[in-house]
DNA sequence: CTATCATTTTCCAAAATGAGAAAACGATAG
DNA sequence: CTATCGTTTTCTCATTTTGGAAAATGATAG
C-alpha cells in the first residue's frame, strides 16, 4: 500500500509528467503529438508515459502504428483517481501548462497529416496524398 | 506554479516522508520522537522534515530545546492542503503506517522522560530526576 | 517477405536524491 | 561564561532518476 501510494506520488514528482497529465486532461493523444508539444526525444516521452501508466494514472490504446494515451478510467491503483482529481483542479492558469495547450491546438489543427498522419477521423478531403 | 506543485509532489514521493506525515496526522510530535519511531539518524529525519516544511506540508514550533512539527494549518503552498487531505484519506490500514502508530503509542507512554524528557505536560511525578 | 514508420528498450553519462558521521548552531542549566 | 543537549548543516558516498542516441520491437504497406 505504502509502495503503491509512493509510486503514484513519484509519478507526479516530475514537471514533464505533470505537463503530460495536463495535456491529456481533455482527451487522448498519440505519443508523437505529446513528443511534438513537449519537444522531447521519443525515448524520453515514452519512458515518462510508461511511468504514468505503471502508476495507474494513464492507460494505453493501440491503433495501427500509433499508440494513444489517456487518463486511466478505472484505476488499477486505488490512489490514482484521487491524484488525477487533484491534478485536474490544479495548474489551471500555469504559464507552461497553458502554453502547452496552445501549442497542442496548433499541432492538432495544422500538422495533422504531416505529424502523425491521419488525424482523429481522417477528414476525407480532396487531397488524399501530397507527393511532389 | 508548476514548480510549486512539483515541490509538494516531490515531498510526497518518498516512503519515509509519507510515514512522517501519517505519524503527524493526530497531532504534533518533537523531532526526537519521530526519529525514535522511524529509527533514523537525527540528520536524516531533520532533512525530511525540512523538505516537508519547504513544501508547505508541515509547520514548526520551537519549545525550549525541542522542536515540534505538525501539519501545516494555513498553507503557504496552495496545493499543500489538497495533498494533505489525500494523505489523510489514504493508507489507513497500511501495515507500516499502523505499526508506526503502535510504536509511537509505546514511545509516547513509556519513554516520555527518557527519550525527549518532559512529555506532553511534564506529569509532576515523585521522581523528578533519576541520577545514579 | 521486405521496407518503413511509430514506439519502446537498452545503454550510457549527467544530475538529483537519500543516508549518516561530524561539525555547527540554539537554547537551557549551572 | 561554560557545559550540555536537541536539532540542523555540512560533507561524503552510494543509489536513483533523467534524457537522448542507438538498437530492438510491433505493425502496416507494398
Amino acid at each position: 500500500m505504502l509502495e503503491t501510494f509512493e509510486t503514484v506520488a513519484k509519478a507526479l514528482a516530475d514537471p514533464t509528467r505533470i505537463r503530460i497529465l495536463k495535456l491529456l486532461e481533455r482527451g487522448e493523444l498519440c505519443v508523437c503529438q505529446i513528443t511534438a508539444v513537449l519537444g522531447l526525444a521519443p525515448a524520453t516521452a515514452s519512458k515518462h508515459l510508461a511511468a504514468l501508466k505503471v502508476a495507474g494514472l494513464l492507460q494505453q490504446r493501440r491503433d495501427g502504428k500509433w499508440v494513444y494515451y489517456r487518463w486511466a478510467e478505472r484505476a488499477l491503483n486505488p490512489y490514482a483517481q484521487a491524484f488525477l482529481g487533484l491534478v485536474g483542479e490544479s495548474l489551471k492558469t500555469d504559464p507552461t501548462v497553458t502554453e502547452d495547450a496552445r501549442v497542442l491546438a496548433q499541432i492538432s489543427a495544422v500538422a495533422l497529416s504531416s505529424l502523425c498522419a491521419r488525424g482523429r477521423d481522417a477528414m476525407p478531403t480532396t487531397d488524399t496524398e501530397t507527393m511532389p
